[in-house]
DNA sequence: AACAATAATAAGAATTATTACTGATTTTAG
DNA sequence: CTAAAATCAGTAATAATTCTTATTATTGTT
């Protein structure tokens, strides 16, 4: 995982934007955290920078909601549980180790398999007291 | 599981186009395939048409790449390998139940899920030995 | 088979998320 | 401090998807 090679201001601000939260924001949640401080910020900025981030590891993408795609900046790989009514994605406890399932894949197929996603769907517990109405 | 209310030529070969191929086709590869058919039909009835079987559950998203919604017309759920490299979605058999966590994200955080994705990335065999070059 | 009610369709416009471009500004190494 | 190199804002462009409207097809009923 090789560094992003310089720093900014702006570009410093926005992964701390997404360290700072585990909402796993998208690109305009991330946008709207930075601007107050940096108002003249633009979008293209945090596309930009989600991309390098997303390159050099430092940050992952985890899902794509409503056609928009969600953040990460956790190192290690973990379980989400995202709700289809109010859209959030919420970190959950991974239930087993997948190693076996990598040389599996590997044995079975050839595929070389560098990391997984396991997401469930449903309705979040404030969503289901309608809370989120 | 409500019906889909009146049938088409159209709609029925949306569907067969889907229930035919196992590649996770997106809207694009199903337009292409049921074109030469009827050539009049138009990309937006192949959306309406995969928006209206995933309300009923014929057709379910198994994932979004590229920025496109990959569709799958398969009934039980099923784990996949992505291949970042040719954008192959595989199915590939499912490691171990998941039952107990789904009454694990009740239990521990009241969350009501009704379905899940395991998706593994990496590179497929082909890829690997440079014949999608 | 014809009828009317209702749903489905094509075509294209509109929307939305994301990416690319360009000239100005900021950062970093020396 | 200076200059090269990277980053940035603003805007234009792209691409996937959704929406709108007038037209056509399907279905249940005679």
């Amino acid at each position: 995982m090789k560094p992003v090679q310089k720093h900014s201001k702006k570009r410093d601000a926005i992964l701390q934007a997404i360290r700072s939260t585990d909402c796993h924001p998208s690109a305009e949640w991330i946008y709207s955290q930075v601007k107050p401080i940096y108002p003249d910020i633009s979008l293209g900025t945090v596309y930009r920078n989600l991309a390098l981030f997303e390159e050099t590891g430092e940050v992952i993408a985890v899902a794509t909601v409503d056609g928009q795609k969600r953040y990460d900046a956790t190192a290690d790989p973990h379980t989400h549980f995202i709700c289809e009514c109010c859209k959030s994605v919420i970190d959950v406890e991974t239930p087993q180790p997948f190693a076996e399932m990598y040389t599996a894949l590997s044995r079975e197929h050839g595929f070389r398999a560098d990391h997984h996603s396991l997401t469930f769907y449903g309705r979040c517990d404030k969503c289901q007291n309608g809370e989120n109405i």
